[in-house]
DNA sequence: TTGAAAGCGATACCAT
DNA sequence: ATGGTATCGCTTTCAA
């Protein structure tokens, strides 16, 4: 085509604001420009970043993303699943809020790849998580560095493997006679882990903690004992929760999961998937990054 | 057609596992049961609530939604909006975190309908809010029915136009001389809010806060005074933010938007417009919900 | 280089 | 009751 006739058509193109339609075009093409991501995260806490993730990576490509929330119900996951599929979707992504359960709705068959993110998928799957080993190890390093050295872990229940896997890589460093105790993912077990740790007369120096919440109550304990952070025992977190780890007092140093990251790769491989790249199968964990804020103390703290 | 031979097909077409494509039914039928939520709420405070009360009026009719996260940034807003016009979107829901600011785009001549939903639309517009003026009545109500008489409002800042709504219904009820504190939308503000009244030697013994985090604030400011909640002073917040309203001790009681609701009606409503109805045009408020927990006592909370 | 025609998958309408 | 055909808007292919 002459280069002339190209920019005359374009010009007029704009001009009468012609706009192609994707139903039209997809039809022929058989692809969408189109994806789903399904998840049963009510809160959003992983979801969003997730999602925001998925949706800068594609967005310049054209995709846009379908967003399903199933709330654990197994016939809204297939409602949402069948529309999906009729409306062509180039591929899912499925994300939960925990890694080691799966959704409630089987996706192994579907004629589109599926990823899945922050939650089980069934063997031979792509799965993307965060490495809670890795982050944890960012923890407890940073903890080690500011010279701590009677060190505590309090985390979630011990029917999450992100809690054992981050309570293992915690012994690891720490030794294996370092305290870990297993309760739920909330601020009201953080600070009744702290008065138990306390009235046991064991006062660890540096806390990680399996969550923001945790922390969060944590801090709240340790300040009504009169305990100063981080003068006398520093605090890490775990999941960089904005909402929760930037209003504790002080700020919450902790480790951030870098699932807006994930997001973006997840979005990336349903689509490579979907242009029929063939790619090993398995689990994707991705680096955590520790985000320093005020609760450790030490040089680290004092730009 | 024949009884029998309606069955036959339908037999068949489950047998093959058919699957009528939404596109080409779209392309033909001009509608892609599809529709947009454009939105510049990160933390997905506000979003993702009306979110599911949109997705879960909709899915029923087949209709998917897509999600679009533009951060208040107009380019990205654009490339969003273009996409789903291309994906010939049958409306868009536009959603915010506050009903006195637009979006950083212009949605009003779009060939799709728009419905605007805790975002301030263009003139003529229909835009969905909830009722803030309703939100603290009920709040205030509650206090009053407890048998509290000195009443403070403490709440974000006065540019917010939700917080005028809300602290002009107060004092309609409370009385004019009752104060009123403007701040931040901040746990700190809520606990540097009560230093300052039990300084000045005003203390109110019933305190409705402009959201749940400065209630957060409030509880937290009112224990380290040693004063009682709920027994010296009741504490009702705004939002119903269950991650804070739960956590926080005692558990708050606040007012609830309904945001599920309006998502819903938002929903409905962008359907109806895009099947020709003709619905007035205005603001639409939704009265809001008085959930009670633990931080105002009284008979209301003896269940 | 340009123009015409076929076809993507479903539907609506018209003949049989 | 059935079969055939035009159509939606675009892309691809083939002819001119």
């Amino acid at each position: 085509m002459g280069e002339e006739t190209r920019t005359r058509i374009k010009r007029i193109a704009a001009e009468i604001g012609f706009r192609p339609n994707a139903l039209a075009r997809g039809l022929l093409s058989r692809r969408s420009f189109t994806i789903g991501l399904l998840t049963n995260d009510t809160y959003g806490r992983f979801t969003l970043p997730l999602m925001a993730g998925v949706s800068e990576a594609l967005v310049d490509r054209g995709v846009s993303v379908f967003l399903c929330a199933i709330e654990d119900d197994p016939a809204l996951a297939r409602v949402h699943v069948e529309a999906m599929l009729d409306k062509q979707v180039d591929g899912i992504i499925a994300t939960g809020k925990r890694t080691d359960r799966a959704l409630p709705v089987d996706l192994s068959d579907l004629p589109v790849p599926v990823v899945y993110a922050f939650t089980a998928g069934p063997p031979n799957s792509i799965t993307y998580a965060s490495d809670d080993a890795h982050g944890a190890e960012l923890a407890v390093t940073h903890l080690m560095a500011l010279g701590r050295k009677r060190l505590a872990h309090i985390t979630g229940p011990d029917a999450f493997i992100a809690a054992l896997e981050r309570a293992s890589a915690f012994r690891r460093l720490a030794g294996s006679d370092a305290p870990v105790l297993h309760g739920q993912w909330t601020e009201s077990w953080g600070r009744e882990a702290i008065l138990d740790l306390w009235k046991s007369g064991e006062r660890p120096d540096g806390i990680f903690c399996g969550n923001d919440m945790i922390a969060r109550g944590v801090i709240d304990g340790l300040r009504e004992l009169g305990v100063s952070v981080p003068g006398e025992v520093s605090v890490v977190g775990f999941d960089n929760w904005e909402i929760v780890a930037a209003q504790s007092r002080p700020p919450l140093t902790t480790v951030d999961m870098n699932l807006k990251e994930l997001g973006r790769q997840a979005g990336l491989t349903v689509l490579a998937l979907g242009e029929g790249e063939k790619l090993e199968p398995g689990w994707r964990k991705l680096p955590c990054t520790l985000l320093v804020r005020g609760s450790c103390g030490g040089a680290a703290n004092d730009r």
